[in-house]
DNA sequence: GAGTGGTCTAGACCACCGT
DNA sequence: CGGTGGTCTAGACCACTCA
């Protein structure tokens, strides 16, 4: 209505509406234009605004509940949260991928692959029943031909039993996994400790040192599928995770 | 249409309708029903399996399509997504509020806050102008009245000068800064690294002591606002992170 | 009671792209 | 060319909640 020619959905004028009220609305809100507790027009004042259907405002503000940048409560209207804690999008790294990107010569061993029934450790580890076989792996992962990485894997063979006859010599066993066990839940604990004796053998530095521990667990429809325990040494590996407030989790979702 | 009676919005059977579309296709791309690269149903498909207008199975799909999970090409249809590599929801935790979850006493203390111009050692931690106005804080977290955390910040005073006044050994840092700086961008970055001596007193732990180190950035509108440095003993926190494909980080977004 | 957000409809036009 | 998704409209009814 306040605005020229409205009526047609103009052939991207820089993106959709609806995307311009969502960058625009953002912007005052990251900038602190509009701190927390602010209350942000009601729907029908943007739809006035920006002359355009409820509908159209009524999604980008949808979408913002979802980004958990504003919360909105009926009869009372839309207000700008306050930042959420402290969570993060962190990437972890896939090991190869990362390496070569660094412009490294990557290398991979197989140490040991050993079927085996679970164990009481293993089923405190994922929660595999007791007895189940299990496929227990040992690798390196190399840069530069310098130890990088070990990796010490579990994987539950009643959940993935194709795993028992791959060939996990010549193919990475997180990459084989990947593409045989689509989507899954997983949960990573990321801890650091000191390097045992062996596992510093293995990386080849000092026993005692310090290293970024990371385990990751993986279900599918709740079924264990994998758990590894990638060991770096700590100069060796960092993980970084970018927060920004639109990729921040959303209330309680 | 298929359905008896969808002409009123039904008073929330279990959820709205678009959230029942929205689990029902989760389910069977999570279950792997469908696998990476399957054409899920047209639009007018889904339409006429919901008995719905095509603007609800859209805003489903466009929210799938945000979350990750498909993508869509026109006059192609939609498709799953082969799983997003390894990315996932951390939780920093706040030190405190993690604490006091498990049950033990808290306590801070302020060991020293000193004002200065900033070095090149800040201007290459935090992008802080060389010779700008710092404060630099040196803190412990106590868990049960052993030392959980030490703290290492930087504040730049032109970004937050109210920041100068602020009484730290009364208030912590984080918790004012989080209400003085509404939204923010951060970055962290986590590795394991040996206690050095001065730091491993201040944890009251062996020197070398393997240690989880977080530093997080935080700009606002592109200016530096902090850079906290908090040292960790290795046994004594874990960072856990949980990794749904729904809240995977989006294609490109 | 009145005003807000939550949801949904039944259309519509367009851009894009594969055949 | 035709079919798909992308977007938008102008309504509508409801639930909730505050005054």
């Amino acid at each position: 209505m306040s605005r020229d020619d409205r009526m047609k959905p103009e052939p991207v004028p820089d993106r959709s509406l609806h995307r311009r009220i969502r960058a625009d609305l953002e912007e005052r809100i990251l900038s602190g234009a509009w701190s927390p507790g602010h209350r942000i027009p009601f729907e029908h004042e943007l739809m006035t605004q920006y002359g355009c259907a409820r509908m159209t405002v009524n999604r980008v503000l949808s979408g913002l509940v979802e980004a958990g940048l504003i919360e909105r409560r009926r009869r009372a209207g839309s207000f700008v949260r306050r930042p959420v804690g402290q969570s993060a999008v962190l990437r972890i790294p896939d090991v190869k991928g990362e390496v070569l990107g660094r412009g490294e010569t990557y290398r991979y061993e197989l140490l040991s692959a050993t079927r085996r029934k679970a164990t009481r450790a293993d089923h405190a580890r994922i929660a595999v029943a007791v007895g189940a076989p299990v496929l227990a792996l040992a690798c390196r992962h190399f840069a530069d031909e310098r130890p990088h990485a070990y990796e010490d894997r579990l994987i539950a063979l009643d959940s993935v039993p194709e795993a028992a006859s791959a060939d996990f010599a010549a193919e990475l066993p997180g990459t084989w996994l990947l593409a045989h066990v689509p989507w899954h839940e997983a949960e990573h604990e990321i801890t650091a400790a000191p390097a045992d004796a062996k596992t510093a053998a293995r990386l080849d530095v000092p026993a005692g040192t310090a290293c970024l521990v990371i385990e990751r667990r993986t279900w599918r429809s709740g079924a264990p599928i994998t758990a590894v325990r990638l060991w770096y040494p700590g100069d060796r590996q960092k993980l970084v995770a970018r927060f920004t407030p639109s990729t921040a989790a959303g209330p309680g979702r």
